[in-house]
RNA sequence: CGCGGGGUGGAGCAGUCUGGUAGCUCGUCGGGCUCAUAACCCGGAGGUCGUAGGUUCAAAUCCUUCCCCCGCAA
């Protein structure tokens, strides 16, 4: 039986952990980042793919820094390292220690989207397709030879939170399927071209912000590919507010980039995008807060969105 | 002790400064109107006003304790 070192963090990594225990190979060892302290109150919680293992009776190991504690991992002379989302990169004497190597389950079509946040860069782009590549680990980072990739369409309503969910699955799916090859040696690894290799980095308070001077099918991409976290946000009177949803109105208006025009049926309403369509509010998250939708925003009273004020100023 | 907003019937809010036993919009239930309706009309149910204590003849409202939610920062 292969003995695999699994190493991933998130819940993008869970259900590719899961397949991994399901399965014939013998997971020896999880490896995933330290506990760390989450949300306002800095609770210490512990990494998803932590819990996971621990429900499998899986020894889980979490070095603070990789780098210069991997002697664990090397102890268990793994035959594969398999990795997906694991958020350090691997130092050169671990790539090169287990038999059949390292890969990884990256949720992007390489060499685009290298990087820590394919997935809501693949909406913010407006992409129509991305997938998921296994690839070999090479020591810079989402650089490695590809073995296996598999396409996802994006659908037009699709945001990060079901698309996440879509290629996890997918992940897990065809790291199924490619592992038996891989043992077996039948793929031929594909080098990665790295003239189309595209970014991915990970997404800063900044770039959360709306840009109303964008068309409303960017400003829509934006929403989209926040959604439902880190979540796109504008101000409002001075008060932040977080746009949870809406969706393009393929409509003229009139009005200067942010402008809200009108409201539809007392439950939602539309600000004007940089080329003078718009988007269809419908729900939203007010400073201080929680978050609702337009509609019950408005059953507070009706003039708390204003016809002709700014989104953004 | 990082900064700030907030906890009022199922939902979203007003009322708090200037104490006097609770209001608005929506939902819900029943009835009416209608060919019909998410529209309209009439009526009803539903709240120890986050918690504990204090001041007062009287507290959602003033003072203090604690709990919880959220925005920012980290």
């Amino acid at each position: 039986m292969k003995r695999i070192v699994f190493m991933g963090t998130p819940d993008f990594a869970v259900p590719i952990l899961h397949q991994l225990i399901q399965s014939d190979y013998e997971v020896v060892l999880v490896v995933t980042q330290p506990d760390r302290p989450k949300g306002r109150k800095r609770v210490i919680t512990p990494p998803p793919v932590k819990v996971e293992a621990e429900k499998h009776n899986i020894r889980v190991f979490q070095p603070n820094k990789l780098s210069e504690d991997f002697q664990p991992i090397i102890d268990c002379k793994p035959d594969l390292i398999v990795t997906a989302a694991y958020g350090q990169l691997l130092p050169k004497e671990l790539l090169k220690s287990p038999v059949y190597g390292c890969i990884n389950v990256h949720a992007s079509l390489l060499p685009q989207l290298r990087g820590g946040a394919p997935i809501h860069y693949a909406i913010l782009e407006g992409k129509k397709e991305t997938g998921i590549t296994i690839m070999y680990m090479a020591e810079k980072l989402d650089a490695g030879d590809i073995l296996t990739q598999e396409k996802v369409t994006i659908e037009t309503d699709d945001h990060v939170g079901s698309l996440h969910d879509k290629l996890s699955e997918v992940g897990a799916k065809l790291l199924m399927s490619t592992l038996p090859k891989l043992f077996s040696r039948e793929l031929t690894p594909i080098q990665q071209d790295e003239e189309r290799a595209t970014y991915a980095p990970n997404i800063h308070r900044e770039q959360e912000k709306i840009d109303w001077t964008k068309s409303h099918l960017d400003v829509y991409n934006h929403i989209r590919g926040l959604h439902p976290w880190p979540v796109a946000f504008t101000t409002y009177k001075g008060k932040n507010m977080k746009i949870w949803w809406g969706i393009p109105v393929d409509k003229q208006y009139e009005g200067v980039p942010g402008e809200i025009v009108e409201k539809i049926d007392e439950s939602s309403f539309v600000a004007v995008c940089g080329n003078q369509k718009g988007i269809n509010i419908t729900e939203i998250q007010p400073a201080g807060k929680r978050r609702m939708s337009v509609k019950d925003y408005l059953l507070g009273s009706s003039d708390r969105i204003e016809i002709g004020a700014v989104l953004g100023e």
